[in-house]
DNA sequence: CAAGCGTATCGTACTTAGTACCACTTACTT
DNA sequence: AAGTAAGTGGTACTAAGTACGATACGCTTG
C-alpha cells in the first residue's frame, strides 16, 4: 500500500495480520502474504514473532482488548449485556477469531483482563462464587456460540441460501424435510428475517433468567433493587 | 494393526479419519497420515473422496449423525434436553468436529436430518415459527458455546493449571486479576469442581426460560419481568 | 481361454506453506 | 573509524494437498 517499508515492528505486524484475516480469512493469512502486505520478506517477521503460533496467540488476544469491558461497579445485568452485545459485535467484525479462541488456549493479558472485570462485575452485582461461575458459563456459551452459528449458517440471509441448495434441495423435494421446508420457506426467506436480530432476544432471556436466581445459595442476601417486578413493557 | 489392506471403502476411510482425529487432533489428520492408517497410498484415498474439504464436510456429518435425533411427537422440553446433553456427549468425544461445524457449511445429509427433528418437536410442541427460531438458536448457541469454551479452557481441570499458569501468573502475583485470583483460588482449584458439571444446570435454566415464552406469537411482548431498562447512574 | 475393459491402486512430481540457517546491511556506540 | 547488535532477507529443507498418468487386478464377452 504505502511506498516502502518503514520500520518493521510487533505492532505493525500484527496490525497488517488483523487486516489480512479481516479482508481475506484465516486461510490467506501466511507468513508469506503477511510479508508481503508489509513490504518485506517472509523471514523478517520473525523478529518479532516466535513462530505463527505466537502470531495467532498474539491475534486473539488482540481481538479481545476490542471488546468493551464491564464497569465493575455498576449493575451487572447492564454491564453484562452491554459487553456482550460489544463481544458478539467484535467477533462478527472479526469472524476468523472464533476459529482461533478454540485452538489457542494461551490467554494474553488483554484477555485476561477481560475475564477478571466480568467476574468482577458478576461479584460486586451479588452473585456468589458458584453462581458467578454458572452466569458467567452460561452467558459465554451463549454469546460464543451464538456467533458461532452466525458463522456456521448455510443460508446467511433471505437470498444467499442458493449455493447450499443444491444439496439440500435433493431431500427438500424429497419431502425428507418437511420442517426444515416450513422453516426456510415461511420464516428464514420472509423478508425482514435477519439471524443476527435474534442475539438480542436470547441474551435477554438468559439475563432475565439468571436474575432470578441471583443470589442463590446465598440465602441471607437480598436483591436490592430489580428483584422487583417492573411493569410489563416492551423492551425497545 | 490389521495385517494388509483389505479393500477401502468410503466408509472405512471416514473411520479411519474420525480415529486419527481423536487420537491426535486435527492436524494430525492429513492424507498421507490417513492413508498409512489404512496401510494405502496417499493418492488411493481419492477414490472414495473427491478431496480434503469433501472429506472434513463428510466428518461432520458423521459426528452429527452420533447426537440422539429429538423424537418429533414427545415432550419438547425433554427431547430438547435429551438431544442437547447427547450432543454435548457426542462433541465431548469428537473435540476437533467444533472447528469443522465452524468453516464447512455444507451440510449433510444427517445434519439435516438433525435440524428438521429439532424443528419438528419445537414446533409440535407448540411454538410459533418465530418462537422456534429464538429457541432453537438460544438453545444451540448455548450447547455449542459451551462445548467451546470446554475446548478452550485455560484450566481445565483444579490441577492442570501449570502450564499456563507461567503468564497468567505474572499478573496474579502483580494484583493486576484480583477477582480471576479469587475465582481460580476459592472455586475453580476447590476439590469437587469441574467445569462441564455446568451444563446441565444451564441448559436447565435456558428451558424454563423457554418454558415462560412457550408460545408467544409475539414473543417480545412478554418478558416476565424486568425487561425494561434501568435507569443508569445508580448503581449500589 | 484370450482379449478387452473398468475399477482400484499407486509412483512421480508440482505447488504452497512454515521456518532453520546463515549472510548481509545498517545504525548506533565508543 | 571500527565494533557491535539489531534488523533484513536469500536459500533451502520439510510437510502437505493433489494433478497426471501408469499399472494391476478381476470380470466380462467372444
Amino acid at each position: 500500500m504505502g511506498e516502502q517499508a518503514r520500520q518493521l515492528s510487533r505492532e505493525r505486524v500484527l496490525e497488517a495480520a488483523v487486516g489480512i484475516a479481516d479482508a481475506h480469512g484465516l486461510g490467506a493469512l501466511t507468513m508469506r502474504s503477511l510479508a508481503a502486505e508489509l513490504n518485506a520478506k517472509p523471514m523478517s517477521l520473525y523478529h518479532y514473532i516466535r513462530n505463527k503460533d505466537e502470531l495467532l496467540d498474539a491475534l486473539v488476544d488482540r481481538v479481545f482488548a476490542e471488546i468493551e469491558l464491564p464497569e465493575v461497579g455498576g449493575d451487572w445485568r447492564a454491564e453484562v449485556r452491554r459487553r456482550s452485545v460489544s463481544a458478539r459485535t467484535v467477533l462478527a467484525r472479526h469472524p476468523w477469531a472464533l476459529a482461533l479462541v478454540e485452538t489457542r488456549t494461551n490467554p494474553g493479558p488483554a484477555t485476561l483482563r477481560h475475564h477478571d472485570a466480568m467476574l468482577g462485575v458478576l461479584r460486586a452485582g451479588g452473585f456468589s462464587l458458584p453462581m458467578t461461575a454458572h452466569a458467567y458459563a452460561i452467558v459465554d456459551a451463549y454469546v460464543f456460540g451464538f456467533v458461532l452459528q452466525e458463522a456456521s449458517l448455510p443460508f446467511d440471509s433471505a437470498d444467499s441460501a442458493n449455493a447450499v441448495a443444491d444439496s439440500i434441495m435433493e431431500g427438500f423435494a424429497s419431502g425428507d424435510y418437511p420442517h426444515l421446508v416450513e422453516f426456510a420457506t415461511q420464516h428464514v426467506q420472509q423478508p425482514g428475517y435477519h439471524f443476527g436480530g435474534q442475539f438480542e432476544f436470547g441474551l435477554d432471556l438468559i439475563l432475565d433468567a439468571l436474575a432470578v436466581h441471583h443470589g442463590a445459595s446465598h440465602p441471607s442476601s437480598i436483591r436490592p433493587e430489580n428483584g422487583v417486578p417492573q411493569p410489563p413493557g416492551r423492551s425497545r
